[in-house]
DNA sequence: CGTCAAGAAAGTGTCGACACTATTGCGTTC
DNA sequence: GAACGCAATAGTGTCGACACTTTCTTGACG
């Protein structure tokens, strides 16, 4: 335990790589976007204590950005401090998601609603091109991709509704599930629901029918959220067999994205 | 369910609104507050930008602590961070805060929703009695506690909700909020029509009429707003006025103490 | 044998220093 | 006299060091 810092840690970085020795390169953004990905990746297992120094090592900088990137990660939800004991990592439970998933309903149908009542034909049209450029290849597409599409619709239905405010929470909760929803999204159970609900929604924004599309919208979630419930139980799998000594798959090459 | 609702621990204004994540260690936190607390008095005024060696020095503490409690705020929507340049006060737009506003209505008539089918009729009662023990005096009372207790009031909503999540957002905007809240408070421009609106709020509750207690809220929230269209324009004199020292000046002992 | 305590080791919280970047002020050119 | 560029200054981003706290180790005591 005490000798070896660089043979077993030695987390996966492979970060934008900068041959140079550019000191000045926003280290805390690249800390925290390896520190998020580590989270979401399960290489950080939840109720795990955080090591800053071991985390400074690993990227090769110092422990000040490291510890701004923490900083803001328990701002978001995925980390929490604990005074003299340091940063631990968010717990993984099936209701701390459900409740997410339910604040993200909430806010979307919100967002919906407030488009309906707001957004130019032009708009609302900008959301149905968004969505009929992508409708095609939707499913052929590599999971990250899948993911980042479906946020990103979800997101333009938000900053339509005119509130920037809603835009950011709903950004912030992503961020926080987004980790679940890539394994759902690899599960890959019910992509035709997805599609056929996109489309539903467009419809029902083309239509500004609030009522309708906030219906859609919740039971589009509900299905999500129940889509969850399997999800978790490969995430626990997942967290458990990248523990300790996983013989399959330890360094190399990132595991699964890309 | 889990949250007892005993955990009533006074608000203290000057405290914390995030519950859950992080209790800093001295430094750190004494930061947090005290340079919250300057926002909120406009003695850091809208889009100004912040300089964190003065700020260090009139606390007597170094950057680090300084820099810590800066990213917090600005996940929190305080300020805001560019790059090389620093962080900046949060320009005070009304339409900033109507979003905001806007956002607060939504989420706590999600969670009376959530509440009246949720809620134990224990539970219920508690948010009666709470109410109840607080009305007879409730005018006659500093700005301060009652802004603390009318938040208190819509906090334990969330709480009923039975989603965590919920009440953190809430706190979360309400903390954004507060300074404003506090000013409109001092006009007392529509104190009956907070306590019968309260009172209503909490019939409703009883009823557990959903619709009813949802409508309420959107009103009073909305009433709300509309006072603080009045309150912003005392705020911007306010800004102007707390800021005797011309920008000019920037050496010596800018910042006043606590 | 298990409990506990003292000391060692590990780790966090904070500091002062320094490199690099943005900004300000000044002198030069047209 | 104004625009431009260059030097000086102020300020951020990051680092390594260190003090203090927690956790682990080891050995004495019941």
């Amino acid at each position: 335990m005490k000798n070896s810092p660089e043979t077993t840690d030695h987390i996966a970085l492979a970060e934008t790589a900068e041959p140079e020795t550019r000191r000045s390169a926003d280290s805390s953004e690249r800390a925290y976007n390896a520190i998020r990905k580590l989270l979401v990746e399960f290489q950080l297992k939840p109720e795990e204590r955080i090591n800053e120094m071991r985390l400074a090592k690993s990227l090769s900088i110092s422990r000040t950005p490291i510890r701004e990137a923490l900083n803001r990660l328990a701002s978001e939800g995925f980390v929490s401090l604990t005074p003299n004991r340091g940063f631990f990592v968010r717990s993984l439970s099936t209701e701390g998601l459900i409740d997410l998933y339910e604040l993200r309903s909430i806010i979307e149908c919100a967002a919906f609603r407030l488009m309906c009542e707001r957004a130019s034909d032009d708009e609302i049209d900008s959301l149905r091109s968004y969505w009929a450029g992508l409708v095609e290849g939707y499913r052929d597409q590599p999971p990250d991709d899948i993911l980042a599409e479906d946020e990103r619709f979800h997101v333009l239905i938000a900053e339509l509704s005119g509130n920037p405010e809603i835009v950011n929470q709903l950004q912030a909760i992503n961020a926080r599930i987004r980790f679940i929803r890539r394994i759902q999204i690899e599960h890959r159970s019910h992509d035709k629901d997805l599609v056929a609900a996109h489309s539903a929604i467009v419809d029902a924004a083309i239509k500004r029918d609030a009522e309708g599309g906030t219906e859609l919208l919740r039971k589009h979630i509900e299905l999500t959220v129940s889509a969850t419930q399997e999800a978790l139980k490969d995430a626990l799998l997942k967290v458990y067999s990248s523990a300790d000594q996983s013989p399959r798959q330890r360094r190399g090459r990132a595991a699964s994205n890309t």
